[in-house]
DNA sequence: CCTTGACCTTCCTGTAACTGGAAGCATTAT
DNA sequence: ATAATGCTTCCAGTTACAGGAAGGTCAAGG
């Protein structure tokens, strides 16, 4: 199976699986002609990884998921705390966009957002004098 | 004052001033030794992206919300503007990784994390079997 | 006066994970 | 035969800096 039919399969860009090739996630054979020939074994990994990476995980993590998912004899503790590593860092990056948000929410309501000069939230960014809680 | 004292100031590191520099979001003069002198313009300046930064704005955000700042005439929709289409991307951001940490969640959640390798993180990452819900 | 250390300068490289595009074979369709 | 895809490699660009090398400047101490 030629790569335009791997990325079909598999949701990827071509160019996406390139770069995992290149940076050797995965080894395709090559035809004759020079062409990548993907088999069923490159199709479950390249699935793997795409799921992987759409549930956030880093390159380097999604290698060593992969790494593990071909262990036969890994211990799911191995997987389980490079996945809770990753949750604690999404649920710090929620926190941090969540305090973000507030933020900036409570300076976009308080503009009027007219034609008139005077704007809250150019204040709030040139001395955020809001509200410095505790 | 120099690089460094502007740096204590505003809390940027001093790489970040200069790159502020080269990408022109601030033109502070040179002593005559070469080095930068910074003026109270500059340090509001800094300050102010520090902010708009510390609130998630891209530098090309900056940069606008800068050129509406230091102009009086602005009108104060151009700056909601500006920070609603902000504010819905960290929405949008927000909802994309609350949906990854569910899923991953319930991963973890379901993964013993012992000696053996039965992994239902790796069965949801090889086929999201779990539960597609409608 | 000289040296040491702190501070400043520029320039180059690297980061993450691709994406876009150019130049050039291979294959398929007309 | 030719034109349209599809494949190949390689190079550049993206974001917002960080790290580090090589070297000029300045204040203090001996």
């Amino acid at each position: 199976m030629n790569i335009g039919q791997a990325a079909a399969k598999t949701g990827l860009p071509a160019k996406t699986i390139r770069y995992y090739e290149e940076i050797a996630l995965i080894t395709p054979h090559r035809a004759e002609n020079g062409y990548r020939s993907f088999c069923d074994t490159d199709l479950h990994k390249l699935t793997f990884l795409a799921r992987a990476r759409a549930l956030g995980f880093s390159i380097e993590n999604c290698r060593m998921l992969l790494a593990l998912y071909q262990d036969e004899g890994r211990a799911s503790a191995d997987v389980k705390q490079v996945a809770q590593d990753h949750l604690s860092q999404i649920d710090a990056k929620i926190a941090d966009l969540k305090a973000m948000r507030d933020t900036l929410a409570h300076l976009v309501n308080a503009c009027a957002g007219d034609h008139r000069p005077d704007c809250p939230i150019l204040n709030g960014l040139s001395a955020l004098a809001g509200a410095p809680a505790k």
